[in-house]
DNA sequence: CTGTTAGCGCTTTCAT
DNA sequence: ATGAAAGCGCTAACAG
């Protein structure tokens, strides 16, 4: 492996020129860069990303927290994560993996005295989340996958307000009255929590003009679990002739205990997967209406963000709201009633 | 941040001697290492990663190579992710996700060179991969997850041959004798020519004692792909009366298809799902019988190989088959005929 | 526009 | 059993 003294002394040129070449912070002569940039390439040389990082303070490495504590290897965050790699990658970082329990936020003081990271992005964030206080006390700059109540974070999170009026704008447009949201546990995620708020929102504008009765459950990430909150669900009120369901691992029980109600989907009971993936609306049958942001989008932005805000911590957090689309399969019909 | 010299001062040593006290790599007085280690907490000290790594020529840091060319996101995949990050943390190892394209070596490359990592964890290995020759010849150990032709590198993977049994005595043992099997994309996946391999040794064996046609289809990871899969295997063979499908993304438009025809799931057509998660498994109507090893061990292994490969490089190759299990749910059953 | 040099915080000889 | 000191490969003043 080349160093930049190698380099130096095949060009003829001192080692800090070597290293103002690569990095740009001078000027440097046109003649001298390309002696510079060719005794660089014969020696394959590239920069010592330790010895950067420890010069510099600036490792040039980001973590992704992820809670291992729940949601386990949700493939609705796996497409997430991926995304915020290459995102990463592609503005010069590398992305480290942190698995660790919401709760604790001690490990990650560790991680974050080891000098190793420059900044984080925050998956799954809770309202009452021990790895913002961490971070925030550590000066490491942030990005949440998500909001917390507070609006002072960068963050990238699916338009949950747009997703709450899409998908009852489609029921209600079907003629739906009595619908049922069954959303993830409640006590778990800030997501789920906001998008219960929106959705009660959305409600009472439908309430409105359109008297819709919106009933809320939450439900383990279990098909057992959505099992059992189905036939909840129809019995409480067996008006009920759509549901919302914003928990992937639920949906296969929910829609398997209906059936065996002897409810047809979608035409006893439509069904809409709120934030589902692709995949999982390809496997239901019929196969599913979803409304979902692309995954992808939520993680390349979080990771762009938090670099925006590495680069320029002047500029102030960047917030994105990535919007949902409804993609109508066959689990959504008319309302019998209608 | 303190840093060991502010240690060395408050506890009234040298540098070194801090240095050797937390390494153990020489003989330290009781009484010292005392005043070491609360001196070190009095200042809330961690050894700066990136200093360390600089010195000891060891980053701490492994990298997990990620395709993004193919099956993006795949949540049997991510399992495996998560496990490995889990792995390599508690082993004192940081995980970083490397996403690059699976011809590419060159960025590949790169990353060696920046001295960032140890080690790699090469994930969705294929017969001719190139980034098993960057790596080889950059002289960084890696562990395969998945394996390849050649049989000297450590790896952790699926016991392929068990799960070939398993699948076929399963089918077999209820009556079947007209087996189609759904294989991933055949030209991308080595360990979907793994199985393929393992499959017809399988149905060689049981051939010779049952009589079994097994007929191979690969298939591109959609659900459109199963769809057409499925109708061409049903012209093909009507007597067809059991399907193993290793890919996800293809099962519910395989199931779908068949289902259109009038047949019923399982009644007319097993389906078993090798290979798949949990949850595609529960999605699936009727739940999904499946043959599958549990991600998380693939990946935990994985990771503690490599480490232990890095820790010990004297003692060779590690190298693990992780068995699956069959898990009867209900989309198998007797074949009509039998 | 370019060179010289003092660190960054640690590991690891070389001494004693 | 402990200390002193020479780097690891780079960045970023400080000097021209």
């Amino acid at each position: 492996m080349a160093t930049m003294a190698d380099v130096a002394r095949l060009a003829g040129v001192s080692l800090s020129t070597v290293s103002y070449a690569l990095s740009g912070e001078r000027p440097i002569s046109d003649a001298t860069r390309q002696k510079v940039l060719a005794a660089m390439d014969e020696l394959e040389f590239s920069p010592n990303a330790l010895a950067r990082g420890l010069a510099s303070r600036r490792s040039g490495i980001i973590a992704l927290l992820l809670p291992t504590d729940e949601s386990d290897a949700d493939p609705f965050m796996a497409e997430i994560i991926v995304a915020a790699a290459e995102a990463a990658r592609s503005s010069g970082y590398h992305l480290l993996l942190w698995t660790e329990p919401i709760g604790s936020g001690g490990e990650l003081r560790e991680l974050v005295r080891h000098g190793l990271i420059d900044g984080a992005l925050v998956l799954a964030v809770r309202l009452d989340d021990q790895r913002i206080p961490a971070l925030t006390r550590a000066g490491i700059p942030f990005t949440l996958i998500g909001r917390t109540a507070d609006d002072v974070h960068s963050y990238a999170d699916a338009d949950e307000e747009q997703a709450a009026a899409v998908t009852m704008d489609h029921l209600v447009s079907l003629g739906h009255r009595h619908v049922a949201f069954v959303g993830p546990p409640i006590d778990q995620i800030d997501q789920g929590y906001g998008i219960v708020v929106r959705l009660i929102d959305g409600r009472t504008a439908a309430a409105e003009t359109n008297g819709v009765a919106l009933s809320i459950h939450s439900c383990e990430r279990t098909a057992d679990a959505g099992r059992s909150v189905a036939r909840h669900v129809l019995d409480a009120d067996p008006r009920t002739s759509a549901a919302i369901v914003m928990n992937d691992p639920a949906l296969g029980g929910f829609i398997g205990a209906a059936r065996d109600r002897g409810l047809d989907v979608p035409t006893d009971l439509s069904v809409i997967g709120l934030f589902s993936t692709s995949l999982a609306a390809s496997l239901t049958s019929p196969p599913l209406t979803t409304v979902s942001p692309v995954p992808a989008h939520i993680g390349r932005l979080a990771a762009e963000n938090l670099v925006a805000e590495l680069r320029r911590p002047d500029e102030g957090p960047r917030r994105d709201l990535v919007s949902v689309r409804l993609s109508i399969r066959d689990s959504t019909t008319r309302a019998r009633s209608a």
